[in-house]
DNA sequence: GAGATATCGATATCATAATATCGATTAAAA
DNA sequence: TTTTAATCGATATTATGATATCGATATCTC
């Protein structure tokens, strides 16, 4: 199995990165000029880049941006199509069964679990399930990836049912911190933390 | 100004603990018990919670869980309750407005704007104007929070907007790096990488 | 009451990420 | 053609965060 040789901080800047240079038309693109628009340090944008692409920049002139793109979006994945599911369709889950973005980032959510499900619905192309089906479907449809946007109280229960179906990929909006095997993976999207943030800097004025 | 003595990295652990600590029911919980709970390294545990609490664990006995979880939501500021608007009411947008959670996290969500909206309609409890509106009302509203729910194109415009009617504090949901001035803080909810990162796993295997 | 032990808090170490420095190089300017 | 300066990549340094170690101590057991 390949490793992958940047780190997740690394990765997170990449669709930064990537944006402002689409939004380029010039032939070449440096460092510096990213780290300027970014409001990021040189050193660290030119690292990045190392680490994804095997082009080198050079003197006066920077990156080539376009062959930078492809390189980019190798790497965050854009070229291969994910398939996921998704389970607790209420308000979150449905806006993001809703969300057209996703495609373009290479993810394509084939179908919805909830309990309040009775016969199959649909939400827009997208077939949503009664949670009863999990079990069959998920392992049917050959699917690795699951969105859990159900309450927090039900997480850890839901997260269980989606392992034993073979699910090795969470992406967890619930308040939970999750308990899996191993050879499972997951990404917290921590709301109460940015909120957190934001509402600490109101009251006191600190960043950090 | 009072300055925060933890880092981020805490304060995206809190919530979690506080989750935790309110689904117990015993006297007091250890930072050994949390920490198996939760999947951290117990002197972790203990550093977080020395941070934002000032009650001492005691041998054999670990914390008194009530004095904790107060101090853990004081720290999260779930106490006050801050008020802010949100621009760009599409599928995102409007599942956030519906996000009864957030009012327990100590947000209101006061407001709404957006490009297609003509004169004012309601999401639920929730009045969404015309964007044309937003330099007005901001003002009169006294917010100084916005969430930022705009497709990317135009997000650094509608930022600028923001700042410019007195926005302190931006939750960034698009896909761009805002450029904002020094008093103003972004926090970026940055779903690409996110995905990036689930990808990448189920690929290659590499988890780090 | 006398150990035994779980747990803490303080401190030391280790790991990782961010930033600074600097010589090499290449395009542009003189 | 020579000089200048922008930019890179490599390496060194610094900063930050995570983990390991260990002595102190309060509670539990006998
Ligand atoms: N909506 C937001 O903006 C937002 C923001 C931050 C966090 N969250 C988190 O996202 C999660 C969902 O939030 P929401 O606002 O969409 O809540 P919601 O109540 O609208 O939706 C939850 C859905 O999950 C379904 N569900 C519950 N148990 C289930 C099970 N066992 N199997 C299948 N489906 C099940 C429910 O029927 C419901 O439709 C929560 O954990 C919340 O904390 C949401
Ligand atoms: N929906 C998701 O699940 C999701 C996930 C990841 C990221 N995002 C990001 O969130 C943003 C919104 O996504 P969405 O799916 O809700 O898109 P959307 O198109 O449904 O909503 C965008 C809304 O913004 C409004 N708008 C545009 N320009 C405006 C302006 N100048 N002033 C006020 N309103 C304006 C539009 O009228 C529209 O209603 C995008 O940047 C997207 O990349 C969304």
């Amino acid at each position: 199995m390949e490793i992958r040789s940047f780190t997740i901080q690394t990765l997170e800047r990449l669709p930064y990165y990537l944006h402002y240079m689409e939004s380029r038309e010039t032939e070449d693109v440096s460092s510096r000029d990213l780290a300027n628009a970014l409001g990021l340090n040189e050193v660290q944008v030119r690292k990045d880049l190392a680490a994804v692409s095997s082009k080198a920049g050079r003197p006066r002139r920077g990156f080539e941006r376009k062959p930078l793109i492809r390189d980019i979006r190798e790497a965050l994945g854009f070229g291969r199509m994910d398939e996921a599911v998704i389970v607790g369709v209420g308000h979150l889950g449905t806006a993001l069964i809703n969300y057209k973005g996703f495609r373009e980032l290479g993810l394509r959510i084939v179908a919805g679990f909830d309990l309040q499900v009775e016969d199959e619905i649909w939400v827009n192309e997208t077939p949503v399930f009664s949670s009863d089906r999990l079990k069959n479907l998920i392992p049917r449809l050959n699917v690795k990836m699951a969105i859990l946007t159900v309450n927090s109280e039900n997480a850890q229960a839901v997260c269980d049912e989606l392992v034993a179906a073979g699910i090795r990929a969470i992406w967890n909006f619930s308040q939970v911190m999750l308990n899996v095997p191993d050879n499972v993976i997951v990404r917290n999207e921590n709301m109460a933390a940015s909120l957190a943030v934001l509402s600490e800097y109101l009251s006191t004025g600190n960043n950090k």
